[in-house]
RNA sequence: GGCCCCGUAGCUCAGUGGAUAGAGCGACCGCCUCCUAAGCGGUAGGUCACAGGUUCAAAUCCUGUCGGGGUCACCA
């Protein structure tokens, strides 16, 4: 493997072992070194190496890299950690990217590298541009994210704009790792609750001309359905006023459900949300779509007519045994098995969501990716069975829970009410705070976790906001380019990428390089467990690298990014920063944040 | 009661099996004739809920207990 001795900052072509992860890079390096002592005989043969790692060291006093080579291969192959060390120590010290190796601890080893390999990366930061980070990882993989799916009954709410915000961001990330992504909303408009919806348009259409209406329960009352009914008898003039259900239900199930569709599609847009798909749940009604999925599943013997037990240690005096159609999730991992069709003969919910599954599946998709609200943790096991076997095992579904958010206002918590009106919108939030604060702060938390969004916090430009921290630090180092500009250096991304960056050596400014080193290892580690707010945290901390550094050319004038009088400094001096622009600009891509330019 | 998620600093939370567990807020002490002080540096603060187990190595994986939340046939 000579080319993996090539020096990563020379200006090559990348060889295809060579990737913009630099630790990956150390990684392949370390196994290299593994192979040769392999065939001198340091190491017996057939090892597996599987199990060994590069990885940042938490610790900056265990140099830039440690591997755990020794301690992993110490038992498999009979040697003692500490001579399995040295051996290794030993080859890596040739490398020239190496500017050091130290045994360490219950044998890791620690490599410190080149300050020309951190400036190098630097140079391949600037040429790369956001290009920087992109993974191969899911290359040649389809994937198909589903999020929001909102019932289309009325305007998204803030729990559905969480669960909005994830999943575009999570499809971007996707996406920046390599993968083929769809972004999916299946609209639940085969229930009971879309005849509810048309009626409820029905009375503001009564409404609309001149009558008096009262809401009865079972009844959407919310003022968003005024103009629907407006709509209604727009078009349809007074065809429908003293008519029964039979004649105008069916028509208001498509014009009500329509409506509110467009109302949702706006709602997202305003967030900066575009889905590829919506996949309509009525349309697999009638079509023998069910019917086909059913028969995949009733075809592996997986479908089959029995009496349900009672649900353990729950009382319900009404449960009565009955026999129903079930499906035998239990034998792909759920703890029981489920009904797909009602006492009455209609189908469960479940069932077309088994066909919609089944839809995905055949589709070709290589991992699915379902994003719902927390309280529908009940409803994973069943879902992933019937991926499981629908697929053959073929098909992973990953499901990934929202919890809940927390509105406040001034840290007193916001109550929320859809009778009394005080019930929060998207369309409210996002008027109040904007798009971009809005994304961001939701990806301020894991998924699983509660998030509190106070309104006023949100927008407070301090540093425990990590919005404004991270915008704070692009529009600083914006600023110091429009300077260096006037100073009439050319801050061109080529002409800085190619200039000699061996003046970019102090620690300080080696430290915010190793943070840049990063970025292509956390991409990666978000996208393999499918958590976008990973990045968001990243960034917090780059922005956090680059202020500190910052301050210390408060002291240290030799640490300033603008050198007075020296243009071609500057110009050097320039390029550490301006990749750090290009990284969070790459960043908050996937967030689906834009960057600012400048804040004062 | 079954299943799922959570339990980490006073508070809010990070932490793909690695070394001495981190950040913000709050508290205390410093830093602007100087690229945006909307910032930076430092101090104090911990039985990673508890008990076992696996491992060279556990906040992380497994089992159990305790505490908080969600959910529980014929709703969607």
């Amino acid at each position: 493997m000579r080319f993996a001795r090539t020096p990563c900052y020379a200006p090559v072509r990348k060889t295809r072992a060579e990737t913009m992860n630099l630790f990956d890079d150390i990684r392949t390096l370390v196994l290299d070194a593994l192979t040769a002592t392999v065939r001198d005989g340091g190491l017996p043969e057939g090892l597996s190496f599987d199990a060994v790692t590069a990885e940042p060291p938490r610790d900056a006093a265990h140099g830039d890299v440690a591997t755990n080579a020794a301690m992993v291969l110490a038992k498999p192959s009979g040697l003692k950690p500490r001579a399995i060390a040295e051996a290794l120590a030993e080859r890596l010290r040739a490398d020239p990217r190496i500017a050091e190796v130290e045994v360490a601890g219950p044998g890791f080893l620690n490599l410190t590298l080149t300050p020309a390999v951190w400036q190098g990366l630097v140079g391949t930061v600037l040429r790369d541009q956001t290009g920087y980070g992109r993974s191969q990882l899911g290359a040649g993989k389809r994937v198909n994210v589903e999020f929001v799916s909102a019932n289309p009954t009325g305007p998204m709410h803030v729990g559905h704009t969480r669960g909005a915000v994830f999943g575009d961001a999570l499809a971007s990330l996707l996406e920046y790792a390599g993968h083929d992504v769809t972004r999916e909303y299946y609209i639940n408009d085969g229930g009971a609750q879309v005849d509810v919806l048309a009626r409820s348009v029905y009375l503001r259409y009564l409404e609309a001309h001149g009558q008096d209406v009262a809401f009865p329960d079972g009844t959407y009352p919310g003022d968003y359905l005024i103009e629907v009914g407006q709509a209604l008898k727009d078009k349809v003039g007074d065809a429908y006023l003293d008519k029964g259900e039979d004649v105008w239900l069916e028509d208001l199930r498509d014009f009500a459900t329509a409506a509110m569709m467009e109302l949702i599609r706006d709602d997202l847009a305003s967030l900066g949300v575009k889905m590829d798909l919506f996949y309509s749940e009525r349309s697999l009604y009638g079509t023998g779509k069910i019917e086909a999925a059913l028969a995949d599943l009733d075809a592996k013997g997986l479908i089959y007519e029995g009496v349900l037990e009672p649900p353990k240690g729950k009382l319900l005096e009404d449960w009565e045994p009955r026999e129903q159609t079930l499906f035998r999730s239990s034998l792909h991992g759920d703890d029981v098995d489920r009904p797909v069709k009602k006492s009455d003969g209609g189908w469960t919910y479940f069932a077309p969501d088994i066909a919609y599954h089944y839809d995905k599946v055949t589709r070709g998709f290589d991992a699915l990716i379902d994003v719902f609200g927390a309280d529908h943790g009940g409803y994973v096991k069943r879902m992933k069975a019937a991926v499981s076997a629908l697929s053959g095992g073929k098909v992973s579904l990953d499901v990934k829970l929202i919890q809940l958010v927390k509105l406040t206002r001034n840290g007193q918590p916001l109550k929320m009410s859809k009778r009394a009106g005080t019930f929060v919108t998207l369309r409210d939030v996002v008027d109040q705070v904007g798009q971009d604060v809005t994304r961001f702060v939701m990806l301020t938390r894991k998924n699983d976790a509660p998030l509190e969004f106070d309104f006023d916090k949100v927008l407070e430009q301090s540093k425990d906001n990590p919005v404004f921290y991270v915008q704070y630090a692009h529009a600083r180092i914006c600023s110091v380019l429009r300077k260096a500009e006037a100073m009439g250096v050319d801050v061109s991304d080529a002409a800085i990428a190619a200039q000699d960056l061996s003046d970019i050596s102090d620690p300080a400014e080696l430290a915010l390089i190793k943070k840049l080193a990063e970025w292509p290892r956390l991409v990666e580690i978000a996208a393999r467990t499918n958590e976008p707010h990973r990045i968001a945290f990243y960034l917090y901390e780059l922005a956090s690298e680059f202020h500190g550094l910052w301050s210390r050319g408060n002291d240290a004038t030799g640490l300033r990014f603008l050198q007075e009088d020296d243009p071609a400094l500057t110009a050097t001096k320039i390029a550490l920063p301006k990749a750090v622009s290009v990284v969070i600009s790459a960043g908050l891509g996937i967030l689906g944040v834009t960057p600012l330019e400048e804040m004062r």
